[in-house]
DNA sequence: CCTTCAGTTCGAAGATCATCTAACTGTTCG
DNA sequence: CGAACAGTTAGATGATCTTCGAACTGAAGG
């Protein structure tokens, strides 16, 4: 059976502004968010980030509850990717005012 | 004697992006910043929240020192404002994204 | 099959946070 | 002066958050 479940994330026009700004309010987040911003798709040992893989594993849940992230198995691996472009339906020019990037 | 004292708030390059996330990342603060957009400066009391006066004092003092609001003396009054132009320069677009309007 | 690997879940610890009441500071006005 | 007013500070409480190590799950590979 080949699932491609989708791990728990709100559709689109539920993100909450509330839910984004908390998830971005943390500087490890905002490293994962940066670095899938430049990036792209990656798994999660494929990140920067210097805490342990339990925190990173929180820290994804965080922000995929947030609806800023998308994660999805493939195989051993979990490949996280950025919601960019549901981000900017919802929020337009967050990112880019954020990060100080375009949008791809 | 007139003291004009303002009170403690980053200058505009030393606004740091998970200050600012964090003083948005809350419903309250949200609703300040949103009736500051809308109406411009006000004294705490002209504000519609429903929290006590001295939590209002608490998230005051949380935008003010993430960068977000400025605070004067005036009289018996302590009038607070949007930094909007600074908070433009440092991050673009900002303001509009997350609360879908233009800035003023 | 059994080991390794990628990542999550489960407590737990310590820090930070939002909120309140009560007491305080400083200003205005009668 | 003395009372009323605007707002802050202090201290407490309960909730939430970040972090970790240890144990777990499920897939891949020898």
């Amino acid at each position: 059976m080949v699932h491609s479940a989708v791990l728990p994330s709100p559709p689109t026009d539920d993100i909450d502004v509330v839910d984004v700004m908390h998830a971005l309010a943390d500087p490890t987040r905002l490293t994962i968010v940066r670095q899938l911003l430049e990036g792209g798709e990656q798994a999660c040992g494929g990140f920067d980030v210097r805490v342990s893989a339990s925190t990173l594993s929180h820290h994804f849940k965080v922000l995929r509850e947030a609806g800023v992230i998308d994660q999805r198995e493939q195989g051993r691996h979990r490949m996280t990717s950025l919601r960019s472009t549901d981000l900017e339906t919802r929020f337009p020019g967050l990112l880019t005012s954020v990060f100080g990037v375009v949008h791809a």
